[in-house]
Formats: C-alpha cells, sequence, structure tokens
DNA sequence: CCACCAAGTAACCACTCAGTTACCTTGAGG
DNA sequence: CCTCAAGGTAACTGAGTGGTTACTTGGTGG
C-alpha cells in the first residue's frame, strides 16, 4: 500500500499502455518533489526541514509525497543517495590518463574544487549526514560499495608520476585524496563564518580562481620529489 | 523580567551578599545549562536539539533555561560564542616564537588538528552555524572583531622561514591558514560518511597520528623553497 | 521563628508538524 | 457516457515543542 505505481508484470497490454501513460505524470511529480527536497534538505538540514515546505516548493501535495516516499527520513535517504550518484556521475567523466602527471594532478584538484563550487549545496547534505553519524548512507545498499572514480584516477597518476621521477615516492592515495577533498572543501563549506570573521567574500569567482591557484600549488608543491 | 539575578548596584549591603551567595547556585545551574545545550547542539543541530532535553541533560528545569537565556535560540547564540572564546582561548597558549620555521609550522599545524581531534563538538557547531550562514555569529558582539591568534603567528613564521631561506616566498598566509584548517578538519568533519564509504576509522589515534604526520608532509613540503 | 524572595518545579498552553483520511479529477477502455 | 483506477487535493489528527504561569522550597536577615 502507498507503494508509487508501477508497471505491475502480468497487466493485460492496454491497462500497461495506460499505467505507463499515467506514471510518467506521476514520475515528473516524484521528480519535482526530489529536487524540492534537495533543496530544502541542503538549507535547513534533515530536522529543520518541513515537509509541507517540500510539498509546497515541488508544486506538489503532501499526499504525493507521502505515496512516492512515505516518509521524511526515506526522502533524505533517496536526496542523499541521488547527491551521491550525481558526484560519482561527474567524476568518472574526469579523464586524466593522457595527460603528464602535473597536469593530470592539476586537474584532479581542480575537479573537487569547481564541483561543491558549482554544487555547494553537495556541502550541506554531507555535514547533515555526518551529524548523524551517516545512519543513513550505512542503510543505503547503492552507495557504500561504490568507490570514488577520482581515487582509482589519483592512484595511478601518483604511480605514474613516481614513475617519471616527477613526483616524491611513497604517498598514500587515499591520504592525499582526503587531503585534496579538504583543501577544497573547507573554504566553501565554512564560507558564512569566515565572512563573517575575516571580512571577505570566499564565493566570488575571484576567491575560488585564487582558491584553486593556491590548492594546486600546495598539492604540487608537496609532490616534488 | 525573568533576567538572571545579578548583584544590583545600590543594594543595601547584607542584601547585596544574599544576592551574591544565591547568585552561585544561579550560576551553577546557568553553567550546567550551558554544557547540556552544547553536548545536545553538537549532536543535533539547532533544530533538532530539543528544550526538554537540555533542560533534562542540565538536571535543571525549563523555566530555569528561560530564565538564564530567554530563549532556545539566545542560548545557541551564547554555546557559539563560548564554544569559538574557547577555542582562540588554547591558541593563545601556543607558543611559536622562539622555534626554528620549520618547527612552529609543524606546532601549528598539528595544534588545529589535535584541537578539533580533542573536541569534535567544535566542528558540528562550525557547520551548524554555517547552515545559518552565520546569521548568529553576524549578531554577535563578541566574535567577529576577534581574529585568530594563530593566524598572526602563522603570517610572523612565514616572514621568518622566508628570511632565512628555508620557505617559499610569496606565501599568501590567509590561503594558506585556510588551507591547514582544511587539511585538519575535513577528515574528523567527514568521519562517519569517510569510514561509511572507505571503511576504515577515522578517528582512532593511530588514524589522527597518521593523519597528522601526513598533513604536516604537505605543509611543510609545499613550503620548500 | 517569621517574612521575604530568588531558585526551582510541574502543569499547562498555543502552535507546529509528520503523517492520514476522505474526497475529487482526469483520462482511457468498453 | 459510464466505469475504474491512478493522480491529486485539503482538511484533519495526535504527538510533540517552545515558551509561560501558578505554585513550592529553602536559605537569610530581622
Amino acid at each position: 500500500m502507498g507503494q508509487p505505481s508501477r508497471v505491475k508484470p502480468g497487466l493485460p497490454p492496454q491497462r500497461e499502455r495506460a499505467a505507463a501513460a499515467l506514471s510518467v505524470r506521476a514520475a515528473a511529480t516524484r521528480q519535482r518533489i526530489l529536487d524540492a527536497a534537495f533543496v530544502e534538505f541542503a538549507e535547513k538540514g534533515l530536522a529543520g526541514a518541513r515537509v509541507d515546505e517540500i510539498a509546497a516548493r515541488a508544486g506538489a501535495n503532501k499526499r504525493m509525497l507521502y505515496a512516492h516516499f512515505g516518509a521524511k527520513e526515506a526522502l533524505w535517504l533517496e536526496v542523499l543517495e541521488t547527491t551521491y550518484a550525481a558526484k560519482r556521475a561527474e567524476e568518472r567523466a574526469v579523464e586524466v590518463a593522457d595527460l603528464p602527471p602535473a597536469e593530470a594532478m592539476a586537474k584532479l584538484v581542480a575537479f573537487n574544487l569547481r564541483y561543491v563550487a558549482r554544487h555547494p549545496e553537495f556541502l550541506a547534505i554531507l555535514h547533515q549526514e555526518n551529524l548523524h553519524r551517516a545512519a543513513y548512507l550505512a542503510s543505503s545498499a547503492r552507495i557504500p560499495a561504490l568507490y570514488s572514480p577520482l581515487l582509482e584516477s589519483l592512484r595511478a597518476v601518483l604511480a605514474r608520476g613516481a614513475a617519471a621521477g616527477r613526483f616524491r615516492a611513497g604517498v598514500d592515495p587515499l591520504q592525499l585524496y582526503v587531503s585534496m577533498l579538504g583543501l577544497s572543501h573547507f573554504h566553501l563549506a565554512n564560507r558564512y563564518t569566515l565572512s563573517a570573521i575575516f571580512g571577505t567574500a570566499m564565493d566570488s569567482e575571484a576567491a575560488i580562481a585564487a582558491r584553486e591557484a593556491h590548492i594546486i600549488e600546495v598539492v604540487l608543491g608537496y609532490l616534488r620529489p
């Protein structure tokens, strides 16, 4: 009961067509609810988000929200999975195998920075989930097994660079990966408190470009043999 | 009305003594409420925290909470200010003027990492406040003007290191400061999602020590001329 | 030992919010 | 044009939830 309508196997063919036709509308509503939830959750967190507000933003109704997702927390999980999946999808498009090691590394570093600059809501979702001690992530069937493609690229680039004598040897890829994320996330994750204290906007294009140049320098500077 | 009792000027001396004596108990209750609020807010965020729960944790009563702080949000502001003030107080105790540049830099880097390792709640409070776009921080009379002592130390150490030819020249202290914070905050701020994805605990002493060694290497490696 | 009053308690109130229910709309098949 | 089911609406419910009020307790000066 309360399941989102799907085309069920064994329906007579006319019925099936009818159901499929209707579910286009339903799928659109579902997507609008998901998008609205993403915005609302990113803005106010799980506890601060209001289900009525999500439905209103989606131009939909609470009834439909519950028909599709069943509970606020299930909706959160769906948003979380979608958010991670979206990032991984973009990561897969980053191609560095053909670049010289230093350029490849710069590209990997810049990708993370630019990604969170384009999607600052990603940071809010991520922090919320850590506040919940990753309870929803842990209960996800889709996410945990999937590993970041970026980490794999990084591993390969480090090996290539070390072999060519351009990078120092013995760098732990996971440590460096975490460092790259830290370098590119922090100033945006904390842009409001940083601005309040230092008085400079952190999310202007100029600030992001300066940050990008700096963190590439840090990573490449560190990697020198 | 509803103000915390303070010794008011112009009271007869006996009254004053009586009021002061009573306010020791009151001050203790106030402190317990503040401590409980810190824990509750760090654990659940502003929206997720429950006023009843804070009062219960404090072994106090909601009435007293409202007598001392007036509103949930005022209590949040108080917690926020206290949290920042506590970090700054520890920062002031970090003395690096007598150390050679590289050691001084390592000490500054390690301080941040060890501070958040000792006080992971600090990260939760910080992220919450960024979720609120630093609205409470901006309304604080105590915080924004105060600047991190660490940034000043960093500036001095960079200058010394560059003058001695041990560090590269032209490093922006604020960029490097933000980088140091990012390097030391990220793995703890996101320890739950990182653990869920990579399967390794991020807050064991071993993991923290490994992280410490790595980020010192990154910063000093970068700073080589 | 009494009067006083700050500190503390518990019951309460107005309102919010996740989740439900009863009802309406639309559109395709017969 | 009638039926039927999925999609959609709006009013409702009950468990909280921030904030208040009426009352009790206990230490202190007189």
